[in-house]
DNA sequence: CATAAGGGTTCCAGCAACGGGAAGCTCAAG
DNA sequence: CTTGAGCTTCCCGTTGCTGGAACCCTTATG
């Protein structure tokens, strides 16, 4: 498989699929005019990790995801920590994204937003809050 | 003023301000020696400025902002569009998280967690969901 | 007076995770 | 034979800084 169809089928943009083997991500094989030569375990693991990374995982979460994956020894624990630690990273983002935007709300609910000069938004920015 | 006196100040990084300077966001004087000489109203455009990035506003949207907040003729309804934009921004980012929040806790929650191999959130990474 | 500490200055590199685009090779079709 | 699509590498740009090197300025101290 060239790495147009493998970007079809896995749904991972060519690019970064170049990017994933630069980083070691993917190892894939080349042919003998130097094109990549993709497996089906390869699609698998991009396919894998084009859905670790929708999820939110860094690249380095997905590459121990990816060994997890790939070991048959594993223990799910090992998994299901990973996860649970970036569910934690994830609900302190959105923690932080719903302070600002409580306070945004505010801001712009006082704003008459009219023609002229007055403006509690800048007042508020000024101020320090 | 110097920079590091500013930057205690306003809570702006002396690194955070030279960048803020080099994309023209304050132009400072300079004294004879070289140094930067802040006058206070850029102490208050620096604090200005933090508050808003803690608010989430981009760069771009800070120099927009800044203009705003310096504009004796601006009218309180272009502070508040701008905003209010910022806010659907921040909302629809929240609404991404929450959806992967939903999906990894789901996960989590399938997963057993013990020493053995099998793995609901492997199963899932690789399946596509 | 030399020097050391603690400012300040510039410039360069790097982070995450790619995307755009150039220059050039290869392959299949007409 | 030529055209066009697809592949290759390489380098730059993105966002918003942060760390570090190498060097200058000022002040206090032995």
């Amino acid at each position: 498989m060239n790495i147009g169809e493998v970007a079809d089928r896995s749904g991972v943009p060519a690019k970064t699929i170049r990017y994933y083997e630069e980083i070691g991500l993917v190892r894939p094989a080349r042919s003998a005019n130097g094109y990549r030569a993709f497996a089906e375990t390869e699609l698998h693991k991009l396919a894998f990790l084009g859905r670790a990374r929708t999820l939110g995982f860094s690249i380095e979460e997905c590459r121990r995801l990816l060994a997890l994956y790939e070991d048959d020894n594993r223990e799910s624990a090992q998994v299901k920590a990973l996860a649970e630690e970036h569910l934690a990273e994830v609900d302190a983002r959105i923690a932080g994204l719903q302070a600002m935007r409580e306070t945004l709300a505010r801001l712009v609910r006082s704003c008459h937003g009219d023609d002229r000069p007055d403006c509690p938004i800048l007042d508020d920015l000024a101020q320090g809050g």
